[in-house]
DNA sequence: CATTATAGATGATGATTGTCATCTTTGTGT
DNA sequence: ACACAAAGATGACAATCATCATCTATAATG
């Protein structure tokens, strides 16, 4: 049953994104067909590409959209302490057991960040983009090597947690992470 | 032209496994096919199940060759000198530009923890084995905190430093994870 | 030297993939 | 009200995949 109203075409567009987000981090992008998408958001493969252009900006737009909600909170305040706040809460969220568990909503650059940098496409200038923004967003003030060890820390942590089954050998890795990123503020 | 001798099964196996390691790093598990690794390995698809049971336990055993021989410089020192030598240098090469083009040599954890991380069999349970191997030859003494914590650091910045495809921000990576990892130790 | 077990080649299997063509139905602009 | 544009459903396409069956030539065994 085609041809429904503008505004929910764009509903549809928005849950075709949500459900990608979804799906890409939790099994990987090659691991994620379109078709699986489409049923996801509640519909047939046919309509896709009415949508995107190819699967490509598919994970580019999901990608980004996953970014977006996973660090809106640090994005938003306005003071100095407001910020600080925001990355102190983002942090403890980010290295959690929750966080390990729940990749499908999870941070987009530890679930894709390996896979989309063997690729060359949309999807991975996108990703390129987030760790600056993000590694900027996690810094202090203005010293982005300070955002990017701190970024590569948290990524790396979430990589090796999610490894493991055991949750005290999980813990363990979680609680060196969460040390580790201390050291670096002080 | 079949049944070889006993000593060029072995040499097949071996051949089969090592372009298996090359591959997977290179393009990730899901998107290396057991007959790309038969071409690669100089054979056709057929005889891949005389060495294998599935794909999966190939995978495994790959990722074991990797680690073994990426760690193996560590594995061997008698001397704590010695092996204080051997992690210097191992660190200086992981966070080195040729190791971030090199995805086929490198560090198999950094290339496959994430896709491995979604998955249950074999292959994920040895990853989960090397993370801990792994970390107990990067710290200095026996905390293993401290090893989790600069295993974490190293992959994190090689994931981050592949999505740059900018040479100098690359750089600018690979220098703040050497920068943390130092502050580590002391 | 005859027999047998088997490494590797060839080829088929059913499933899955991204993308496109077509059709139907209905919102939108006239 | 009417014509048109287009969202989404249905279905097909050529590729690709892991795995298995079969065939062959030869190493190992006696």
């Amino acid at each position: 049953m085609p041809r429904v109203s503008e505004a929910e075409k764009k509903k549809s567009r928005k849950r075709i994104l949500d459900a990608a987000a979804r799906l890409i981090r939790e099994n990987g992008v090659e691991a994620t067909s379109v078709a699986d998408v489409m049923t996801a958001a509640g519909m047939t493969h046919g309509g896709f590409y009415r949508h995107f252009a190819n699967k490509d900006e598919l994970v580019r737009a999901a990608f980004q959209e996953a970014v977006d909600r996973s660090v809106g909170a640090m994005d938003v305040p306005e003071t100095e302490g407001a910020r600080e706040e925001a990355r102190k809460r983002y942090v403890a969220t980010y290295l959690s057991q929750e966080h390990v568990e729940s990749r499908g909503t999870g941070c987009p650059i530890a679930a894709l960040g390996a896979e989309l940098g063997r690729g060359d496409g949309a999807a991975k200038k996108e990703a390129a983009a987030s760790v600056d923004r993000v590694a900027a967003l996690l810094a202090d003030g203005d010293d982005k090597q300070e955002g990017y060890e701190k970024l590569a820390l948290l990524v790396g942590t979430i990589t090796l947690a999610r490894l493991v089954d055991d949750v005290v050998t999980r813990e363990l890795i979680l609680d060196a992470g969460a040390t580790a990123f201390k050291r670096s503020t002080s």
